[in-house]
This record gives structure tokens, C-alpha cells and sequence, in this order.
DNA sequence: CGTTTTTGACCAGCGC
DNA sequence: GCGCTGGTCAAAAACG
């Protein structure tokens, strides 16, 4: 991998001419989370956070276009770039080499003797779709963000006494995963990483409100980027408090089966120079 | 009994 | 080529 010690960096490095996710001002980067830091004087009891949004993310030219969910891919900062990634070795937007969609002539060219079952696989190359990791502080390690989850598999993490854990949204016909691990530097951590983007409405949380992700007001999926499902937080909770406040509705509650405290946010040390235009001075690296 | 979790095996990519 | 690591599969177990 690219960095032993970090391997979300593998991911491979995010330019701002991967998207124009970065072409666009902070303010607006942040409100496409729903967190429109600018005025924490609103938010007095957001003072001291330091939000956190290791955006970690990085576009992947293989779309595939036959995306179950490609309603909402339609919308997703990869869309522009469909394509297969069996058929399609010859994707223009090269990444990282870590892509093994990329590499498909080569397993296409030697045709071993296969069982079914490794057939499969190789039609399943793996599809790296943009990326959010978040960190946040908190006892719990599966945050609610109002999707249905189910574990499929679960890593030793080089390097970290804490196991990753990998969950894939129970939507068949979505394809969105997400990991979760802690920090092997500070255990209150949970690093939450998802990948690509929810094509249906979520569930609602367990105990108060519900999130659709056709909320302008707290999906903001007018954007064209739509971010992940925040975790629950307090400070997440302290958002939808102000969106509901300004939008004259009853605010929702997050569930209480997390003891999240403010997100610890977080930056990439590598990608400092990308954070550094997106996040609060008081962030600090781990 | 349907769904979810666990867990060992397998595979691909990368560095040496 | 080999070993290491991350990611996924899938059968079995656990759960509700």
C-alpha cells in the first residue's frame, strides 16, 4: 500500500481536478454536509467542536452503469465517467494503481481454469466509489445515521488492536458500504468510512425523526454531491436542531444508543494541504 | 424461520 | 515470485 501506517491513502490522492468538489468555496463544501460552520456563534454549544470531515474521498472513473442505483448515481461526482470496469480497461480518469478495474485485460487475456466461484469474483473486480470517512468521538462503534447495515466481514487492522469491520446497506439495490474501525491512537475514535451514495430514502432513526435523503434541508440532495449519512453526534443532533428551528418543524432526535460526544474530526496528514482549505484551524491530526 | 453476525478462506494489489 | 495486507465471500452460527 501506499502508506502502511494510513491505508485509507491508498485510496489514492485526491486533486481538485479528480471533482469539482473542491472547485466550489468552503462554505459550500461544508453545507453540502449540512454543516455550515461559518457562524458557530449560532451555535454556542458547537463552540469547541472541531468537525471533523476527513474527507478522504476520491472519484472513481469506473461507474459501473449498470449501478442498481444509477437513479441517484445520476447525481453522484463520478457519474460523468461511466462505464464498466470489465469492459472498460481503457477508462480515461486514471487514479491510483491500486485499481484493479483498471488492470482488467490482463485477467481477461489468461483464462486459467476457474471455478464458479472465482468467475464470480472476477466479474465482482472490485468498484471504488468516492469516499467519507469521518471520525468521530463516541463509546459506540456502529453509529446510527439512519440506514440499515449488515456486517459482512470483519478485518485485524495492521498496526491497530482494533478490528475493521465492513457493512454493506441492507437496500438490495443499493451499493453503499462502509467501514468502521478505531483509532489505534486514540480509542474513543470511531472512524467511520462510506463508500459511494445511498439511491433510496433511509429508514429513519429507531427513536424520533427521520432523514430523507430528499430533504433539502438536511440531505441537500439538490447538490450534486450528496455526503454520506452523518453519524450521529451531538453535534450532528445540535444541526438538525437548527434546521428544524429555521424550517419551523419539529426537530428530530437521534437515537440515544450512542454517547457520542462531539465529533473529534480529523484530517489526513497527506492531505493537509486539501483539509487545510475545509476544515477549522482547531482541527488537529492524529 | 428469516435475518444478521461471525469467521475462516480466498482473491487482488502492492512492495520487495 | 513471494509475502503481506485489505477487501470480500459464503457457510455456519446466533439472534429475534
Amino acid at each position: 500500500m501506499n502508506d502502511p501506517e494510513n491505508p485509507d491513502l491508498s485510496w489514492g490522492e485526491l486533486t481538485p481536478q479528480d471533482s469539482d468538489f473542491f472547485d466550489r468555496d468552503t462554505s459550500n463544501i461544508l453545507s453540502d454536509f449540512t454543516w455550515n460552520l461559518h457562524n458557530s456563534s449560532d451555535h454556542p454549544n458547537l463552540s469547541d467542536f472541531t468537525p471533523t470531515v476527513a474527507i478522504t474521498t476520491k472519484l472513481h472513473p469506473n461507474l459501473p452503469s449498470t449501478s442498481s442505483c444509477s437513479s441517484s448515481a445520476a447525481v453522484s461526482l463520478a457519474v460523468t465517467e461511466v462505464s464498466t470496469s470489465t469492459n472498460n480497461p481503457s477508462a480515461t480518469t486514471s487514479s491510483s494503481s491500486e485499481d484493479p478495474a483498471e488492470n482488467s485485460t490482463a485477467s481477461a487475456v489468461k483464462t486459467p481454469p476457474e471455478t464458479p466461484k472465482k468467475e464470480k469474483k472476477k466479474a465482482q473486480k472490485r468498484i471504488r466509489q468516492q469516499r467519507f470517512a469521518f471520525m468521530t468521538k463516541s463509546d459506540v462503534d456502529n453509529l446510527e445515521d439512519g440506514y440499515r447495515w449488515r456486517k459482512y466481514g470483519q478485518k485485524a487492522v495492521k498496526n491497530s488492536p482494533f478490528p475493521r469491520s465492513y457493512y454493506r446497506c441492507t437496500n438490495t439495490r443499493c451499493t453503499v458500504k462502509k467501514r468502521v474501525e478505531r483509532s489505534s491512537e486514540d480509542p474513543s475514535i470511531v472512524i467511520t468510512t462510506y463508500e459511494g451514495q445511498h439511491c433510496h430514502q433511509t429508514i429513519g432513526f429507531p427513536r424520533g425523526g427521520i432523514l430523507t435523503a430528499h430533504d433539502p434541508h438536511n440531505y441537500t440532495s439538490h447538490h450534486h454531491h450528496l455526503p454520506p449519512p452523518l453519524p450521529n453526534s451531538y453535534y450532528y443532533q445540535e444541526l438538525l436542531h437548527q434546521l428544524h428551528r429555521d424550517n419551523n418543524t419539529p426537530s428530530p432526535r437521534l437515537p440515544q444508543s450512542s454517547t457520542a460526544t462531539a465529533p473529534t474530526v480529523v484530517s489526513n496528514p497527506s492531505e493537509e494541504g486539501l483539509l487545510g482549505d475545509i476544515v477549522p484551524p482547531t482541527m488537529r491530526n492524529l
